[in-house]
DNA sequence: TATGAATGAGGATTCATTCAT
DNA sequence: AATGAATGAATCCTCATTCAT
């Protein structure tokens, strides 16, 4: 039976959430400190921990919500659909979320590659069993002669790493790019990446 | 007027710069001590210090240095060659880079991810010059119908992002990949992709 | 003009001195944490600052109580008895209230060890003159012959150090006896080394 | 190989063991606060943190090297020696520590109330085992008739206790003595109590 | 009476850096 | 060139107590 949450406690761990995201996406676990989160989630430091008892408890917390936010546009994909129109759809999704979601990403990148210390179990868990259905899926595909042959699993790595770009390495597509918008370009860039890489129709028939 | 550098300088500079790789690449640079650098280096603190100033200076020392490493790869893309060749060739020593180098990868990525507040003025800079000669070297391929007509500057981001992505999600591919090895697929379907988005060969030409 | 207790009121301010008795006892003054306090009498703390305005105040409270428990057993020697009955007597309850009631003992132990603070006056005074006064009977007893010639504060002191040992010292005490009921064996002890010490009985008379 | 200890490090070690004596034994562990200790040893609390690496190990090295010292005593019970006097020695020394060493006697009493958290199992080892051998020693002399019959567990916690008392206890001894010292009373009280207990001479023997 | 929320004052520990030799 | 010793400035976290309702 838990509590119900009054509305102060929602907007306080709203508050913290939201500050603990914008600081450990910037600067990392342990480059961010209880200082900079509570001032930004405009709390005492006592009483932010009051309702996250630790440093830790709130990087977790971010952590866990990220993981469902992170995994689910691959359930809009349907195995009925067209192919390459489902991956180019789960691709431009994955784009959107960089945009408009970067910090999350960064938080996701910075816990990743300094080991997964806290989401290796649900990495090699959870999202592995996503991603093996999804590769079925695919495999499914490729074999009804639906799209070209590729290999799902560096497929999904390939639009993964391609679209988070824009969000983890923000700051150097912006070095590079200047003001335009990286974005635009972007998914026009992927479309035509996923398009050619996957599409049958293009493709001179060998003969047999 | 540099000071003649003597063998042992030289043997614990490198040390310190392994050693401080190590770290950084794997904690970040708040993430790291002194304590650890110097224990992995064999030194003691104030020793480490004697040659390096700072634990800004030994990240500093170890970024400058691989910023030419990371840029190097470019300058051997041949003008004069076939581009989609070239630009493969450049695709593949990238990939290798992320094998062989993982932990630069990451050290480039933790500083980027985090706003590059060391080597911003670098990225704005000498980076951007030298992609913008690139772009217009496959401008020049597009425009001599050489090669498919795809925005250069996304080209290089997505080789970067797909390349580095198997170093600086190691853990992750790994979780999702089990024992496998995930270059030998990797370099497989990088190669797809390059020639599908790149080559101009097989494509039916439309009529003029 | 003490306010009339309700029946609640009682019965939460039992709860806080019940659990104040445990956990202070336990852990000291300094190692108890109101938290500890609260939950343990099942109140929220601010509800049990209600009842005692501060944590000094339920430590107090318990030390003021305990003193008179402490001091109660005593009040029963009847200066008309048999000394060694009557000596051997209080000393019996005094291990029994060691049996019955270690939480106790031990705060009051941790309270003497630590110098007294709260209770140091009383100790000076109250407890002094009461001592004395028992003292006084114990040198009439002597001075009459009907019990050895010991020393009435030593013997004090010897009787409070053995009997209190088995609630203080009850850790080490049952590390050394192992499953033995340590109460048992003192008690029979106990009755041998009074009577050794005080009758007179058994005493072969020297000549005079 | 352990590292010579250097004078500096010696003397310091020294210092922050007498600082931790003295503050943990009036306060106990978590009364105590690294700024006491260090203030009495006289040195700043990170430098004093460089020699133990946190208050626990200072605590632990204090009760280590006390666990060693309270044993000592009852090494030097001769079991070839006469009974009354071999352990009347032993309780002469012990209340020897208790008047010169008082804070030790304090720290320990102060760890063993509260659980002997620390030092559980060197009771439950070590120590029993000890005075299980000594038990058995005593035992012997009682068999042989060179002693009263008394329990050697029940004698050794009387023992423990009456002499600790001075010390664990001395501010309520010394409130109700006043100025009197306590030991030169505490020391003949001990004496006659052994001998009236152990000794067999002035016993009318039963007749058989 | 009762409690959720809030906080100021510690308190243990870490760490980059400096000092002395 | 090297190191043991030392420290000021954080930094995470605790806790008695107060506030508001």
């Amino acid at each position: 039976m838990n509590k119900p949450e009054t509305r102060i406690q929602r907007k306080n761990q709203a508050a913290i959430l939201a500050a603990g995201l914008k600081v450990f996406s910037q600067f990392g676990f342990r480059g961010s400190t209880l200082d900079q989160i509570a001032k930004q989630a405009g709390l005492s430091k006592p009483n932010m921990l009051y309702y996250f008892a630790s440093k830790d408890a709130i990087y977790r917390a971010l952590l866990e919500r990220l993981l469902a936010e992170w995994l689910e546009p691959i359930y809009t994909i349907d195995p009925e659909g067209d192919p390459v129109e489902e991956i180019l759809g789960y691709a431009k999704r994955k784009l959107a979320m960089s945009r408009d979601f970067p910090a999350e990403s960064r938080l996701f990148a910075n816990e990743v590659i300094q080991g997964a210390p806290q989401i290796g179990d649900t990495l090699r868990g959870e999202l592995r069993e996503v991603i093996d259905r999804l590769a079925a899926v695919i495999e499914g595909w490729i074999a009804a002669g639906r799209m070209r042959d590729v290999d799902p699993y560096h497929l999904v790595f390939s639009i993964w790493s391609v679209t988070q770009h824009y969000a983890d390495f923000d700051v150097q597509v912006r070095a590079i790019l200047g003001d335009k918008d990286p974005f635009i370009g972007a998914e026009a860039y992927l479309e035509d990446m996923m398009r050619r890489l996957l599409g049958v129709d293009a493709i001179p028939q060998p003969l047999t």
